[in-house]
DNA sequence: TCTGGCACTCGGTAGGATTGAGTGCCAGAA
DNA sequence: TTCTGGCACTCAATCCTACCGAGTGCCAGA
């Protein structure tokens, strides 16, 4: 026989009804909207909920009680703390974003032209514009583009740069320092090998090289392994941080105003936060969670860039801990659909 | 006979003696160290000033009378208005940048390393850092090179892509889309005949072009047009804003942070106000000297990028009304010197 | 022309009273 | 047992008042 395992987890478990579930969440979204502490007045007031404030009361005992709401002061409402914010947002915060806003975002992304940094750069101001945080977007700076011509330019002193015109008409570029000399006809030699051996081929390919033994055999065997080390690297992540001015209106002091835009500068720190959340399958950090102290008073709110079936990137949003978390994820979720459908299209095209 | 013309301006004419000038440098230095008003004990403390506090309430008295400083009310101290600042940097603030950090200035720029974009970037945070102010850097995306290689690739539907490789080892592309159909042979004869025209000229250099009458001939008209056109354009400004974190800092309220953080979102604007005070020969621009009703409350400190003795770029630090003139001119002035020290070699590489 | 002295002004701070939003508790109703 | 109305209580915020002192303007004498 079989012991039937518990359905509420061990956190739902400490004693969450319904009803205590309802102040949580007018607690939450009201003090979200106000920045106030809530009392069982206004909570009485709210929609959806019948019981008498005295009764309500109760229910707000219980909840400090569990660690979801707080105090500041013996007369005054309750605030909600991490673990509330975080209930919230696992069980009960399924906002979403207005229609409007979305049909703006999805036309938004599906119209923006241009270079992918520039397609980056311009749908992060949007969202930000649209959600009013600042928006991070952390995206490939390439997809699934395969070589379409390749050419080597001698520039003297043994220094050579490789030009490569990938086919989405992008183009990179590489420098590679030999340490034996070329002629002229080396080069232009070892340049229609190189496209022999690269045209059609992804920067990520690899094949077999053949062992090498004239000059020009070298400089391609050479150009080759550079473009394999590099060229997959600048294909990597870019970043760009839109809408900086937001944060002056998300947080209410100065110092922490300075120390978010700190963090938006080291964009570094974002993305190891990003992928950090990502791999743990979250899409909110609340608070401390994170445990990274500058971002203290700080919700991030992260959505993957799925590009065939591949985290290829993420689209974030940062804001106070009573920032508007449905609003946020749904935003971060339209814009990372959207986009990883624009990407996908433009990968097959590639 | 011939009037001579006065000596001195209108301004400096309502009576600014050597006493009066040193009792405003006296309070302007102290307002930019406390951010208080500034009263005539202080001022009789300060060094270089003899003087009783009773004379010198006297010349505070002829100083608000002629409008350089203003008292917030009856019982406070004085405080410098903007016309007060605007003498005291025309005049009085030749202050100077301390050597060790001058020293670092110059060393950081001699040292850093990589692609222009990414030295610009580099340079405005380093001076950011140094000022503790947020810096911008408005310079040439490219100097003075040549076309060192071109190529054409074809990547059907009419469009051809246009590489161009640089002397200073850039790569620009280009996208043109023809109005006839191009064969394979077509392009690589028009990439030779474009080889011949471009190599070792600058994007600038205008030639006369051969009337056409063939395929490739349309071809290369049609791409040296355009690169005439718009590879000139990229060749342009590039802007960079570093230390945005530091606009926290030097303001004091989250009103005005946000709308400086707002002006250095929107670079256009940050550029054009350089332009315009440069264009006037005005190194600082100070309140609402410039018009420009977001920064009202900033001053902004701006050096002329000079290449060749041409106005290149320009470096430029952003802080209030009370900031570190001196210093912050200084900084500006060893950037940009040493910045335009450093393109220039590059451009005699070029 | 400069200076010391003096009366005066007024923002900032500190203490004290008042207010009111909000609580916890309890006894009675459902 | 659970809910509710009533009630006493708490305490941050607000307002008022008094006071302090930095700083002033003015004036008479050096």
């Amino acid at each position: 026989m079989t012991r039937r395992a518990p359905l509420t987890t061990p956190e739902s478990a400490d004693d969450m009804d319904a009803r205590k579930a309802a102040v949580l969440a007018a607690v939450v979204t009201a003090h979200i909207e106000t920045a106030h502490p809530v009392g069982s007045q206004t909570i009485h007031d709210s929609a959806g909920i019948t019981a008498s404030p005295a009764t309500i009361r109760s229910e707000l005992v219980a909840l400090e009680r569990s660690g979801y709401l707080q105090q500041p002061h013996t007369s005054a409402g309750r605030v909600p703390t991490e673990k509330g914010y975080r209930y919230f947002v696992d069980h009960l915060g399924r906002g979403k974003l207005s229609p409007p806003k979305v049909q703006q975002l999805s036309t938004f992304i599906g119209s923006v032209q241009g270079e992918l940094k520039s397609v980056y750069e311009q749908i992060s101001t949007k969202l930000s514009d649209v959600t009013r945080y600042p928006a991070v977007i952390v995206g490939p700076g390439h997809i699934n583009t395969t070589v379409r011509d390749a050419h080597l330019v001698d520039f003297g002193q043994r220094r050579i740069l490789i030009v490569l015109t990938m086919s989405d008409m992008d183009v990179q570029k590489l420098t590679i320092s030999l340490d034996f000399d070329v002629s002229t006809q080396d080069v232009s030699d070892a340049a229609q090998q190189l496209k022999a051996i690269l045209i059609g081929t992804t920067v990520r390919d690899r094949i077999e090289l053949p062992a090498v033994s004239t000059n020009p055999a070298r400089l391609v065997r050479h150009a080759v392994e550079t473009i394999w080390s590099e060229a997959a690297d600048s294909e990597g992540e870019q970043v760009f941080v839109g809408g900086t001015s937001k944060v002056a209106d998300s947080f209410d002091t100065l110092e922490t105003t300075r120390q978010v835009l700190d963090v938006l500068e080291k964009q570094l720190v974002i993305v190891s936060l990003f992928k950090d959340l990502l791999q743990r399958g979250a899409s909110v950090s609340i608070g401390s969670e994170h445990g990274y102290l500058p971002l203290a008073e700080c919700a991030v709110v992260v959505a993957p860039l799925m590009i065939d079936g591949q985290h290829a990137g993420a689209v974030g949003l940062l804001g106070p801990t009573r920032m508007k978390y449905g609003e946020a994820i749904a935003a971060a979720d339209v814009v990372s659909e959207q986009l990883a459908g624009r990407l996908s299209v433009e990968a097959q095209r590639g």
